[in-house]
Formats: C-alpha cells, sequence, structure tokens
DNA sequence: CGTGACCAAATTTTT
DNA sequence: TTTGGTCACG
C-alpha cells in the first residue's frame, strides 16, 4: 500500500484511494494523471478485488500498452485486467457475445479506407461520378448523423446511406463507428461484466461512446473518468469537452478532484500555454502551476521559407547536444514534414516519423489482409474486389460487371455466384475465377484455426507472393519487404498471443492506428500535435504557426477555440524548452503563398517569449545563398537517380517514394528455434548458389522452417525469390 | 483483357 | 509530388 501512495500530492492521493462511486479528475497538463490511473489500479487490485473485474479504456492501444506495464510494475504481474480503446474493447467484446449481438460469427472491420472503397463502389453503381468531394462529403455527414451531431440525412445523402448499411450488412462488415453502435445491444450483458471503470482522456470522448461507458457501469456507478477539457482536440470526431459537464448531471454525487500542479515543465511554458488557452470562452476556469523554474523564455523565429525554418530547427538541435530521443518537432499537419525528414537527412541525424501512412494501410499489405479476410469471410465484396483479379488472372472490369448483375438478379452474394459460374462467362475470365476460388477456399481450411502465420505462407505459395514477388523494379523489391515485414509481425504476434488464430490478428492491425506501430529506431521525434496528445520531451519545436495553417483554415472554417486547445497541448508537450517559428510563404503542391503569422503568438504573454532577431535578419541575407544551394542540391539529386546508390554524393540518400518504408528490425530478436543447419549459413549478404541460377548474393530473408525464402540477386539473372532450401552457401570470397 | 500514357486532384487532425 | 482514374491501343 505505501508503495501506492507514495509520493503524490494530496488529491492525487484522493483520486487513488476513492475507489468506490462516480469520480472525475480533471487533471491539467503534465500533472500526472497516467500515474494517477495507474496507482488507482493498483489500489484496487490490492483491495482484493479480482483483475477481471477492472476495466480500463484508454486513448491508443500504445496507451493502454504502456498503462499496463506500469501497473505491473507496482503489483506484478497481473491476468485478466481489461485495458484497452472503446473499439477495440467494441470489437473484442463482439467477437465474444456474437449471438448476443445479432452479428455474425465472422464479422470483418471495415477500416477508413475500406469505407471509402465501399461508398465510392456504391456511388459508381448509381451512377454518380464518385470525385473525392462527395465521398467526402459522404463520410463526414454518414458520421455526423450516427453520432448524433445532425438530426436528419438529406436527399441523395439518405439514399446513399440507406445502401451504405445494406452493403455492409451484406458483407458482414462493421465499420469503426459501428463496432460502438453493434456493442450497445449487449445490454443485458454489459453491466455484469465490471465492477470498476476508468477512463483516461475523457474530454475526447463521444456521444455514443460515453454511452458504452453508461451501459458498462449501470449496476454500481464505480467509474472515475480523467480528462482536461482545455486538451479537448477530437470534436470533428464527435468528442465533445461538454460530456465532462454531463459528467456531473449523469452521474449524481460525482466527487470532483482538481490536478492543477504540473510536474512536467518550467514556468515560463506553464504560464505562455495557460495564458494562450485562456482566451477561449468555453472552458472551465483552471490554474495550472509549477514549482519548477522560470527556465528559458520561449524563442519565436520568422523565416522567408520553410526550407530555412527547416535549417534552423536542425541547427538548434545540433547546438543544443542532447539525445535526439529528446527532441519533437510538432506540426498541425502531416504533409509539413517533409522538410524536415530532408534537412535531418542531409544532417545524418537519426529520426523518427511518427504517423503519415499507416504500415498497414499500404496497398501491398491491404491486398494480403484482404485475402485472408475473404477466408474467413466470403462475403466481404470490397476485400473480394479488391483480389479478384490480383495478380492478374484475367477477371477484367467487364467480367466483375457482369458478375454484379448475376449477384443483384439472382439476390446472390458475390461469392455464390462465383461458385455457379453461368455459361455466359467464358474464356480466361472463367479460368481466372475458378483459380481465385480455388485460392480461397484452400485458404480458408487453414485459416480457421491455425496460428496467422500459416495463412499467409499458404496464401504467398498459392499466389507467388500476389503478383510482388517478381520483384521486377526497386518499388516492387520494396513492397515484398513489407510483405515479409507483415509476415514477421504475424510470427511475433502468434508468440505472443499463442492460443490466437488469424482472427485476432486482423482484428488488432485494423484497429492500430499509424502513430503506434513499432518504431524500433531513436531519433528526433517528427509527429502531428494530435499524435503528440499524451506525450512529452525536452525540447519541442513547432513550426508553422502561420495564419491558415495553424489555426488550420478549411473552407473558409476555423473553430478557433480548438484550434487554440491544439496550441495548448503542442506548448505543453515540452518539459524544458519550447521554439515556435513561422514562414513568409508557404505551400503544399503549388506555389508557395504569401503567409501572415499565427494570431496566436501575439496570445503568448511578453515576458515568458524572446524573438530571434537573428532568424529574421538571417532570412533576408541568405535569401539567394539558399536557392543557389537548393539548386546543387537538385543537381545531385538527379545525378544519384541515375548512378545509383554508389554514387559518393549519397548523404542525400534515400530520395524515392519509399517515404515511411518500415525499416526492417536490425536483428530479430528471440532467434527461433533453428531448423536446419541451412537456416543458419543462408543469411543476408552471403554468397549462394542455385541449381538451375547459379551465384547470388542474398538480399532479404523470410520465414522458418521449409517456407523460408530469399530474395537472392543472381548474377545471371537478377532478383528471384527461392525457397532457402533450394540454395547452398558458398564460401565467400 | 492488359498496358502504358496522360491528366486531374489532392492535403486536416485518427479510432 | 504523388496517386488515381480514364482512354486508346495491342
Amino acid at each position: 500500500m505505501s508503495s501506492i501512495l507514495k509520493d503524490l500530492n494530496p488529491p492525487q492521493k484522493k483520486s487513488v484511494s476513492t475507489i468506490n462511486g462516480p469520480l472525475m479528475v480533471l487533471a491539467g497538463a503534465g500533472s500526472g494523471k497516467t500515474r494517477v490511473l495507474t496507482r488507482r489500479i493498483a489500489n484496487i487490485v490490492h483491495q482484493g478485488i479480482s483483475p477481471h473485474r477492472i476495466i480500463a479504456v484508454t486513448f491508443t492501444n500504445k496507451a493502454a500498452q504502456e498503462m499496463k506495464i506500469r501497473v505491473e510494475e507496482l503489483i506484478g504481474k497481473i491476468d485478466g485486467l481489461w485495458i484497452g480503446t472503446f473499439h477495440s474493447i467494441a470489437a473484442r467484446l463482439l467477437r465474444m457475445y456474437h449471438a448476443q449481438a445479432d452479428v455474425s460469427r465472422y464479422f470483418v472491420i471495415y477500416d477508413a479506407d475500406d469505407q471509402k472503397r465501399l461508398i465510392k463502389r456504391i456511388l459508381k453503381e448509381l451512377n454518380v461520378q464518385p470525385d473525392a468531394k462527395i465521398v467526402r462529403e459522404c463520410i463526414n455527414l454518414f458520421e455526423a448523423y450516427r453520432r448524433g451531431s445532425i438530426n436528419t440525412l438529406f436527399k441523395p445523402y439518405s439514399h446513399y446511406y440507406k445502401i451504405y448499411r445494406e452493403q455492409l450488412g451484406k458483407s458482414d462488415a462493421i465499420d469503426f463507428t459501428g463496432l460502438l453502435e453493434y456493442v450497445l445491444r449487449l445490454k443485458d450483458v454489459l453491466p455484469e461484466l465490471w465492477d470498476y471503470v476508468l477512463v483516461d482522456e475523457f474530454q475526447d470522448t463521444s456521444k455514443i461512446q460515453f454511452d458504452f461507458l453508461k451501459m458498462m457501469v449501470s449496476k454500481n456507478r464505480n467509474i472515475c473518468v480523467v480528462g482536461d477539457d482545455d486538451q479537448s482536440i477530437y470534436s470533428w470526431r464527435g468528442a465533445n469537452p461538454a460530456y465532462l459537464l454531463r459528467f456531473k448531471q449523469e452521474f449524481k454525487g460525482a466527487c470532483t478532484v482538481r490536478l492543477e500542479q504540473n510536474y512536467r515543465s518550467t514556468g515560463n511554458i506553464i504560464k505562455a500555454a495557460s495564458s494562450l488557452v485562456a482566451n477561449n470562452e468555453n472552458r472551465h476556469e483552471k490554474t495550472l502551476w509549477t514549482s519548477a523554474e522560470k527556465g528559458e523564455p520561449i524563442a519565436i523565429a520568422s523565416f522567408e521559407t520553410p526550407a530555412k525554418e527547416a535549417k534552423w530547427i536542425v541547427k538548434t538541435i545540433k547546438d543544443l547536444k542532447d539525445n535526439f530521443d529528446n527532441f519533437a518537432v510538432l506540426y498541425r499537419l502531416n504533409a509539413m514534414s517533409r522538410n524536415f525528414e530532408e534537412e535531418l537527412r542531409r544532417n545524418k541525424i537519426p529520426y523518427r516519423l511518427i504517423g503519415g501512412l499507416r504500415f498497414y494501410s499500404r496497398s501491398e499489405i491491404k491486398d494480403i489482409l484482404s485475402y485472408l479476410r475473404l477466408a474467413l469471410n466470403k462475403n466481404s465484396e470490397t476485400d473480394l474486389l479488391r483480389v479478384i483479379n490480383k495478380p492478374r488472372r484475367g477477371v477484367g472490369k467487364k467480367s466483375i460487371e457482369r458478375l454484379f448483375k448475376l449477384a443483384r438478379g439472382e439476390n446472390k452474394t458475390i461469392w455464390e455466384t462465383l461458385l455457379e459460374l453461368p455459361p455466359s462467362i467464358r474464356g480466361r475470365s472463367r479460368k481466372g475465377i475458378n483459380s481465385f476460388c480455388r485460392i480461397i477456399e484452400e485458404l480458408t481450411c487453414v485459416a480457421k484455426d491455425a496460428p496467422a502465420v500459416e495463412s499467409i505462407d499458404l496464401l504467398l505459395e498459392l499466389t507467388n507472393s500476389v503478383g510482388y514477388g517478381s520483384l521486377k523494379d526497386e518499388e516492387e523489391e520494396d513492397r515484398f519487404e513489407n510483405i515479409l515485414e507483415l509476415r514477421r509481425s504475424m510470427g511475433e504476434f502468434t508468440q505472443k498471443h499463442p492460443e490466437s488464430t488469424l482472427h485476432e490478428f486482423l482484428d488488432e492491425v485494423s484497429l492500430l492506428s499509424s502513430s503506434e506501430e513499432e518504431d524500433g529506431e531513436e531519433g528526433v521525434n517528427l509527429m502531428t500535435i494530435h499524435a503528440a496528445k499524451g506525450l512529452e520531451f525536452d525540447y519541442v519545436f513547432l513550426p508553422g504557426w502561420e495564419k491558415g495553417i495553424f489555426p488550420l483554415i478549411r473552407q473558409d472554417e476555423v473553430d478557433m477555440e480548438e484550434e487554440r486547445r491544439l496550441a495548448y497541448v503542442s506548448i505543453t508537450r515540452a518539459r524544458k524548452r519550447v521554439f515556435i517559428s513561422k514562414v513568409g510563404r508557404r505551400g503544399f503542391w503549388g506555389a508557395p503563398q504569401q503567409v501572415t503569422a499565427s494570431p496566436f503568438l501575439d496570445e503568448l504573454p511578453p515576458e515568458c517569449i524572446s524573438w530571434d532577431k537573428d532568424s529574421f535578419v538571417k532570412s533576408q541575407d541568405e535569401e539567394g545563398g539558399f536557392s543557389h544551394y537548393a539548386d546543387i542540391f537538385k543537381d545531385n539529386f538527379e545525378k544519384f537517380d541515375k548512378t545509383g546508390p554508389s554514387s559518393p554524393k549519397s548523404s542525400v540518400s534515400k530520395p524515392r517514394k519509399r517515404k515511411i518504408t518500415r525499416k526492417t528490425k536490425p536483428s530479430t530478436k528471440g532467434k527461433k528455434p533453428p531448423t536446419a543447419e541451412n537456416e543458419k549459413k543462408i543469411r543476408t549478404g552471403v554468397i549462394v548458389s542455385h541449381p538451375k541460377f547459379g551465384k547470388g548474393r542474398v538480399k532479404v530473408i523470410a520465414g522458418q522452417g521449409k517456407m523460408r525464402k530469399a530474395i537472392v540477386y543472381f548474377k545471371s539473372c537478377g532478383k528471384k525469390i527461392i525457397l532457402t532450401s533450394f540454395l547452398h552457401p558458398v564460401a565467400d570470397k
């Protein structure tokens, strides 16, 4: 017990020790809310409650993971405690209680990308040009409608929506919002499952999520929510800081605790952030304070171009001479990352790009996942359409159209139609379809209950790596490496959850966000402000404080208060220092536009900031200098492209589209049991020989046992993928 | 039916 | 700067 309450201030202590009844903890930035939550869980367990009766809801899967670890540090290994996001908890419950919720046991989760695809297809079928604007509008309206932000769906959209839901139903598919909708059907089950409920980041809870919570605790009201209305930055997703207020109405007699002492940042940082956010009308008054020193003022700098801004940031990072992981660059838009990546690379500084394109949304990965999902659920039309002709097997647009008509006419699913092909479908198309069905059926046998890896191995074999195995060019090679990476993570998943099958793996990856994939490498952190929520760094750089960018204006609209909260969140990520910058011209795709300083700059108290005069002057002087430099850079760039990696100036590395290629981990940690001695010898970089192709060098290795494969560059015929059992090591040199 | 060339559009933020 | 969609040809 002593360790559970150790080093806590009075309000923190109160939050940890009051375990019965509703409790709301208003926790300012850096006031130790994660600490409170973990201690609280530990305390409940310590009081003799079974961990099975406790559930903690976090905002991301990563936060869940971390919380679990921290609880275990306090009281040792625990089993049965549920920790997860709303969505992952809902998905898990729906799998367990699919009958009660009246959903298919084999439902598949459609992510944002699948959702978009489906809507596009529906529009096309209705002869509506599915341009991006309409698709966006559909998604926005559907979601707003479902979350209750709007009461009616108008003219064509109501129709689209109806069809959308029908299609999902027919496909046994559930989209993200659907997970929450359906889990509310478990009104008999839910109240019985847990006695203690904890919720992190409560300010970002949407109405439907709140309903979910209310159902969970309807029996004994032991609920503790932790949040900060000033950090509500997801209103576009239905979050509403008003629920913090609502909490007290909903749970009469709720106890409220305020955590206002900040343990993270210096005085200047706290003061600047607080006075900025104080400009919001709509907030609970609160006073965040710290006993820490004032520290350095917040530096503000101005530049002509984003390239110079990036140069300055990188230079400052170098001058500060600290561990690179202690730095973060937080921008408003993912699209802003590029300059920083380039500049860091040029200076050979390691960095981690967090967010951006999800590994699991890469098209080659989604192709594989579609196959695997189909193996478990053949009704999923989005998946079926995605891969029926991948790799090319002669099933083109015309055939697909015909299939659709057929299925529609006889009111059958596409899959049923495929199985009983009418004679009107002939030739290569017929052949292609048949072989496709065979693949899926074969896959199904394995997918049902074997560990996930076995399914992907079979799939790669049956499809010759879904057409990505031919390694025609660098890009294809990248794709194949990504597939091998997927295979690796499946293996890891099975190791972690030995009893699991493909289903569990697929659920997990559909609900993983881009910012929580394993990153491995350490270095300067690059991410959006949203992705930085809940994190902290010694030094924080905040570029792009310009009108239009931050606060961001889209379609002539700004939500000033939310943008200001975002600014508040961004500043309070810092422990020691904050550097804010702006530029004079910025543009993402077309010609750069003139931009002016963000109004937020004026809202920072003068005594907390210092304008970096140098940056203003320098930006004038260097004008010509930099563009000259840019030209040189461009030359090298082109040269590099032609001459290949051996080019001496290759500090300008990886110019290619391989943007966020996920780096293969340095070495697979816990080495698998060596199945053959062959396996030991055939490794990356080793020279091997093959009976048919002769000698070559191993580039990539994947798999184990008899499925172990290698990408080999052969002298005679270039790149090939070969089972390692066909290879023999050759003494190097 | 597959391929390659050309043109248009796109950039919030994420479960 | 990239991606995707369409069109014409083989």
